[in-house]
DNA sequence: ATGAATGTACCACTTGTCTTAGTACACTTC
DNA sequence: GAAGTGTACTAAGACAAGTGGTACATTCAT
């Protein structure tokens, strides 16, 4: 049993997978300030991958500033989780508005889209 | 000089390209019903790509009843580019409507996404 | 009729990315 | 010292995307 679960149908690379899913357990809350990750080896055993895939996820996920290794001790989440959350909302932010701007210049006008958002929503 | 525009930088791949520009053109009104595109050959020339992989393109976009292709004679808009604009706007709404599901799980109110999305679009 | 332009259909090949497999080394912890 | 950790490297396979080339049927203008 892991903390991950991967999509083999997807395009998206399997460490890319890896990556998103900590970004979003750290934003929800669900993984901590400087609380451990599994190991390398151990995520890659549970999801019956190779250890190459999963160390690649974490050196991406280190050089976001997401997460710390550390040789010999661990990998951990970053002590700077705030920053993690809000790039993570403005970046869906920014998404949700280009779309506006685009269903803008369809033609559709302000209410029009808040009217089909909300009917989507129920 | 071609009417579509090629990011060779992006994972996505060309022919995908090409298909979601033609999408976009149509929606916009910049392509209209039965107007006539550019020929595979045309558009390779012109982007310096290979025909097959415009024609990949145009293949995709005759399955989805976007185009009509006829040889001998060219490659045409569909008739029924109500449904095409539809169609997009749906993606489109669904895409934003997911976004807003994620924001929401993230513990942002319906207020407080509101005034983030009229924020950025200033 | 002829030639040019069109769409369509193959096929072999290259390229890049992802993933696997294996090995090795340095460090920490117990 | 042994076990577990991160890190680094190479080789190989699988796969998708794209290229290059050829060929054929049809339409259209001349």
């Amino acid at each position: 049993m892991s903390m991950f679960s991967i999509d083999f149908q997807t395009r998206m690379p399997i460490y890319e997978q890896i990556v998103n899913q900590v970004e979003k357990y750290i934003a929800l809350g669900l993984l901590k300030a400087n609380e451990q990750l599994p190991s390398v080896r151990q995520v890659a055993f549970d999801l019956g991958i190779n250890p190459n895939t999963i160390q690649r996820a974490y050196a991406e996920l280190e050089r976001k500033g997401v997460i710390v290794s550390v040789v010999g001790k661990g990998t951990f989440v970053s002590d700077k989780t705030d920053e993690v959350v809000k790039d993570k909302i403005d970046d869906i932010i920014d998404s949700i508005s280009e779309n506006i701007t685009i269903l803008k210049s369809l033609g559709l006008s302000d209410k029009e889209i808040k009217n089909k958002i909300l009917k989507d929503q129920e």
